[in-house]
DNA sequence: AACACCATTGCATAAGTATACATCATGAAT
DNA sequence: ATTCATGATGTATACTTATGCAATGGTGTT
């Protein structure tokens, strides 16, 4: 082949990894400034470098899951993928549980420095019917119940559970 | 006029008021499916008596602030810049409230992470007589009311305000 | 090497959305 | 009542986005 017309260097290598570099790029393009449309895109596109056509990024958007509202496109606000493996509330409080109090239908349970927000945040994750909701500081939590007895009720479950 | 072709007897009245209950039902629908095309909206108003073109659609989805994503349209993200100079606490709600239980004459709003501060801080703002004081962690806001019944009526109010 | 396969892309165009302009109805001011 | 301003809407069309098709380049298989 001796004209070969490969003007674009980029285009040698990989085009797949060349798609990704973009994708990331139109994300961090969208952080900065409102983009209202893909032609608009693809010119901020080709100032970095990436020469493409605005078909090109109808199929980008779709694969990031753009949304295009008012203020043009961003990120799709749908939930982002929460990994979280975590130990289990049982182990946490074990670990820095140190006692519980009980005042009304509020429970405080004292924690060793750094275990509130653990603690707290295994304790939502388990979504008992008789947590209401958590306020965690550096070594308290406030658990709010929605009345006495389960206040009660729950006391007994964290104090076997402290050990 | 002999003709007078009013077969449509809403059209008669106030053509204003017509347009607020279409952008209700506008809202009503996207809750119930999905809506990819403008079109499509267009029909299924059609079929609730509401007889327009693509062309005011067009316009009412600019004026409901709609974004149009992956699976169609949907209600404005409420994540969006700082469009209107409002950050009241209606939207501070919006943007950072996910749900509002209650415990007597406590209230708990669950927040997402960080947004218990902002949402404190705008409850104190306000300064409303159903709330004695806010305690602000990082995900979860306590409101104390004088009482159960305030308590409840403040509960609705903010329910409306997240959604 | 020759071949089959698969992903990416551009081009041309279909499909969908926004808007300039004209019309009609309503309400306020004269 | 007449005139003027305002707002909602339809029509036609400009603008924007999506997609069928074919070409290209990389990979793996024989």
């Amino acid at each position: 082949m001796p004209g070969k017309f490969s003007v674009l260097p980029w285009q040698n290598s990989d085009a797949t990894q060349m798609k990704q570099q973009r994708h990331t790029v139109i994300r961090e393009l969208l952080g900065k400034a409102p983009i209202a449309s893909q032609d608009e895109l693809r010119r901020k596109l080709a100032g970095r470098g990436f020469h493409v056509t605005q078909a090109t990024l109808s199929r980008d958007i779709h694969e990031l899951r753009l949304s295009k509202g008012p203020d043009g496109y961003s990120l799709s606000n749908g939930s982002d993928s929460e990994e979280d493996s975590l130990p289990g509330i049982r182990e946490v409080l074990q670990g820095f549980g140190l006692e519980v109090r009980q005042a009304a239908n509020l429970l405080v349970v004292v924690t060793t420095t750094g275990g509130a927000q653990p603690i707290a945040a295994g304790m939502d994750y388990e979504d008992w019917p008789e947590v209401v909701g958590t306020i965690a500081g550096d070594d308290t939590v406030l658990i709010i119940c929605p009345d006495i007895e389960q206040a009660t009720q729950l006391k007994t479950r964290i104090e076997h559970y402290i050990g």
